[in-house]
DNA sequence: TTGTCGATTGAG
DNA sequence: TCAATCGACAAT
């Protein structure tokens, strides 16, 4: 299946598994980076209280209502930048967070972007490195992942993943409807996350009921 | 206007 | 295990 606007309109559990394996292409600050998709989440809008967009459209998460195909990227932890792809109809909030990818070209570049010395599998390893390695931030929110002429760029150079091909669990980080598993990921994939249970620890000492899990 | 918290990461 | 660090948003 191509993946063009049409493939990305629909709801985003069930465009999420559409981009395992696809790549993003950055030319930001003359770079050359590409990198093959290996981890995702879906989130939707109003129905999913783990949305950005779940109390209905602010100046952030606008790109979430936009049409399909749309880079959106948003600031967290005070020091990180996430990148997601718009997905659903135009008017309502839908989107993948792009959580790890496979460097494949371009990894002097993104050297160049990382703080500390970190194996090839773990540059694009998280979301936050991934949209480093990419080279985005929010100034690129907004930008058309479709049109050519993007410096950023949705491609499917290969196969698409087979729906045999990749797992599904709850996502990474998230507190709330911790029991949908709306993370897609491409198994024996050494950039996929650790798992961590979501909510931030309290003063109260409650007991992590974490670990990791993978696979 | 103020205070809280987050779709994370890297160091200790 | 925890600090870093700041923008968005809910509560004054």
């Amino acid at each position: 299946m191509p993946l063009d606007r049409g493939a990305l309109s629909g709801p985003a559990p069930e465009v999420a598994p559409l981009l395992l394996g696809a790549h993003m292409a950055s030319t930001v600050a003359r770079s050359q980076v590409v990198v093959r998709i290996t981890e995702v989440e879906a989130y939707e809008g109003a129905l999913d209280p783990a949305s950005h967009a779940y109390r209905g459209p602010t100046k952030r998460n606008a790109v979430m209502f936009s049409e399909a195909g749309h880079l959106y990227c948003y600031f967290v932890y005070g020091m990180h930048w996430c990148a997601n792809v718009v997905c659903g109809v135009d008017g309502v909030a839908s989107a993948v967070l792009l959580r790890a990818g496979e460097v494949l070209q371009g990894e002097e570049w993104v050297r160049t972007r990382s703080t500390a010395a970190v194996k090839s599998s773990a540059l694009a390893g998280g979301p936050a490195r991934l949209a480093r390695a990419l080279g985005l931030d929010g100034r690129h929110s907004g930008l058309d992942l479709l049109d050519e002429s993007s410096p950023v760029r949705l491609l499917r150079l290969g196969e698409q993943a087979d729906r045999a091909e990749f797992r599904t669990g709850p996502r990474v980080g998230v507190a709330a409807a911790a029991d949908i598993p709306w993370r897609f990921w491409l198994p024996g994939e050494p950039s996929v996350s650790a798992y961590r249970v979501g909510g931030r620890k309290r003063a109260t000492g409650g007991a992590s009921a974490g670990g990791t899990r993978q696979t």
